[in-house]
DNA sequence: GCGTTTTCCGGTCAGCCGTAATATGTCAAC
DNA sequence: GTTGACATATTACGGCTGACCGGAAAACGC
């Protein structure tokens, strides 16, 4: 029998050297043969992981958005139960957004791929339903909180979720250093604040 | 003396042909040969006009910035004088977002430069002090708007900035099909109508 | 016509790419 | 200790890239 390798320890092993790459050098130079040396393995290693690039890829941003998931539920096992719909956003969008370096990989692994998926229709369907995914899950904890009281029934569920998701547009301003990840939490915790408050 | 050759419209014909590339098929694939192809000049003649890709590269993004600019002066143009800042928001907000094909053209060349910009000094520099830019236009109209009782003073007016900035967080939700130009219209005008309201 | 200058073309070069094919190493089972 | 299956490393190939270069073509003053 052969020598006993843990396949998937392995290839997230290569996928967490291939996420340092894309966040300090930029997806375009994850090639084969980079991801390889940052991992410390010959370019075939990685070939024997994975049979093309694109396999290589979307593993990595399957496993990135695995481990933003895990972020956000030990995030919310800290919060009281049952948890404040307001807290409980709060935590996923500190997770989506580059706020801490965690974070901040998977945030670029995922605008990296968002780009990319437009122009591909494979990963195009895979993004989409990804996002599709989130936005519904977002929805639900929205109609519950209007179920609970939290939130006014005058409140159009679905815009108000593509209004939350939307928040995540403060990761530029948070990259390029426009703004402190101070200030994007401010922001974050006045809309949420705003929201579950009486105003209109 | 030369063959007679505007140069300044030859960079904008090349440039505008960047872009078709860069939304078609991705700014990986905007080689100086796409390009010229793309363009139906021979690459070499792209490399008259541009030394390196990379300067052919920052002046297509300082052009569709610039266009952007236009595109957003004409729509306030047809506004009333003086326009409600809630209108004066809508119309940049909207020239920002993919929701018509003009700037979705735009919108795909920034998202190719912040994404580039993130591991290239020289392009974060530019990058960051353009969108600097434009948040500071955001926060004179902020500050116009509570001068001019629009909005109340309870607001931070920086705070509200990054708010309004946040909303072309919508971008990958149209892009990927998620939701419909026109749920993304209903969320900004959600947005703007609320923050214009005497609500809190 | 001549000379100058700009414009444009096509080829060349070294380098990196993804992938495939091949070779070597390693270890468990028999 | 031989075998065989799997892990890993090496090498090779064809293709594309950006940058560079020499020269042709075109337009103008003279």
């Amino acid at each position: 029998m052969p020598k006993q390798v843990d396949h998937r320890e392995r290839r997230e092993t290569i996928a967490r050297a291939l996420w340092r790459v894309v966040e300090q050098r930029g997806i375009a130079q994850a090639s084969v043969r980079e991801v390889a040396q940052e991992a410390g393995i010959s370019h075939g290693a990685v070939q024997h992981y994975f049979a093309t690039r694109e396999e290589m890829l979307v593993f990595a941003v399957d496993f990135a958005s695995a481990q933003t998931s895990l972020r956000v539920a030990e995030g919310v096992s800290a919060l009281g139960d049952p948890p404040h719909p307001r807290d409980l956003l709060r935590v996923m969008l500190t997770e989506l957004l580059p706020l801490h370096p965690d974070a901040r990989t998977t945030s670029r692994m995922s605008a990296a791929y968002v780009l990319e998926a437009l122009h591909d229709a494979n990963l195009h369907a895979r993004a989409r339903d990804g996002l599709a995914h989130g936005r519904d899950l977002v929805e639900r904890i929205v109609r519950q909180a209007v179920a609970d009281g939290h939130l006014s029934p005058d409140r159009d569920p679905a815009t108000e979720t593509h209004l939350l998701l939307a928040l995540t547009g403060l990761t530029p301003l948070v990259e390029l250093g426009v703004i402190e990840p101070r200030e994007a939490l401010t922001a974050i915790d006045q809309y949420l604040n705003r929201l579950f408050s009486k105003g209109t």
